[in-house]
DNA sequence: CCTGAGCA
DNA sequence: TGCTCAGGG
């Protein structure tokens, strides 16, 4: 889920060209996740190959990132790495929402509602190893960099960011925030619409850039004031209080100034765990400075091989994707080399 | 999610 | 050129 922070931070829509030459650190599984839970049929059936193996996440990861490289915008994936302790709780509480949904998905299925077996399917996606793995192997084959975090992707990625190593984040959430990564970009997507709430009209989605500095400017708060806010919200770490939304844990953080302070009030009393060891979290992650970002030519070979042989992708589809990641490494070796001349 | 065909 | 829609694996 991430922190819920949406409703007062400030949203930049862009153009996708926006991003032209610019290094943006994907959160990796939040993407990958994404993929595997919208790439469905109308049942909730994600895609498989001849085998059974499911190939919803390297459908959306092939064909979304080589329309990125063909534009310029230079993705690299941050995967996750150990969780904190601290998330323990949430990842049970997770594993149990999917168990749960895997048996309404199948009891609305057996009862023909096609609709709502999808719902649950969608709810009941874990990702697997094997898939991460893929995952990996399908861009190492791209000639698109990846690195392993220790610890939280979106931490990596922040700290990538704030190294000027990228120039953004590339994740839905807003925890890289907290983490202290500059600027954040959501919907990174080529065909982006999204169904209206109620209507049976499509609007079109655009990526959104949120600059940290103008989340601080805006509501006058430093970045450890941010966190207090997650803090209250909830986040992957802690619960946070009922009752309690971004405005009013906004207002609050304003009042006591910070979360030490907060913690010795009546509301933090409610908290489940020590609000600092949280923050902590968040100003002391657990990241690495020793990565490598390097694009390479992509290997068809490798490509074709693994995603047509093994996994039954259709050739022709993957033959135009792997010309637009030559299209990309070529504009790439053009654009180095002016920078000689 | 993304592709590609069909149709205005 | 832009839109919708079925199907992808």
């Amino acid at each position: 889920m991430g922190v819920q922070i949406k409703d007062i931070v400030p949203i930049k829509e862009v153009d996708l060209d926006y991003l032209q030459g610019k290094i943006t650190a994907i959160d990796a599984m939040n993407t990958l996740y994404q993929f595997l839970s919208i790439i469905r049929q109308r049942d909730g059936t994600p895609l498989k190959d001849s085998q059974g193996r499911v190939t919803s996440h390297l459908s959306g990861l092939f064909y979304r990132t080589s329309n990125l490289i063909e534009r310029g915008i230079e993705p690299v994936f941050v995967f996750d790495g150990e969780p904190p302790e601290l998330k323990s709780g949430t990842l049970e509480t997770r594993r149990e929402i999917r168990a749960e949904a895997e048996k309404s998905r199948k009891k609305a299925l057996e009862e023909g509602k096609e609709k709502e077996a999808r719902k649950y399917a969608q709810r009941a996606a874990s990702l697997s190893e094997e898939m991460v793995g893929q995952s990996k192997t399908l861009l190492s084959a791209m000639g698109v960099p990846w690195i392993q975090a220790p610890g939280e992707g979106e931490a990596q990625a922040a700290r990538m960011t704030q190294n000027e190593d990228a120039w953004s984040v590339g994740s839905q959430d807003f925890d890289s925030l907290l983490y202290g990564s500059p600027i954040l970009t959501r919907n990174i997507t080529i065909t982006g619409k999204r169904k209206l709430p109620g209507k049976d009209k499509y609007k079109e989605i655009f990526p959104e850039i949120i600059e940290l500095k103008k989340l601080m400017a805006e509501h006058e708060i430093d970045r450890r004031q941010i966190i207090a806010i997650g803090i209250l919200v909830g986040t992957d770490y802690n619960e946070g209080i009922k009752g309690i939304g971004p405005k009013r844990a906004l207002k609050l953080v304003k009042e006591k100034g910070n979360i030490k302070e907060i913690s010795e009030t009546e509301t933090g009393e409610k908290f489940d765990v020590d609000p600092l060891e949280v923050e902590r979290i968040f100003l002391e992650p657990n990241v690495k400075d020793d990565y490598e970002i390097e694009w390479e030519d992509p290997d068809t070979d490798k490509i074709k091989e693994f995603l047509c042989e093994e996994h039954d992708f259709s050739e022709s589809r993957i033959n135009t994707g792997i010309e637009r990641l030559k299209k990309g490494a070529s504009k790439r070796a053009q654009e180095s080399l002016e920078k000689w001349a």
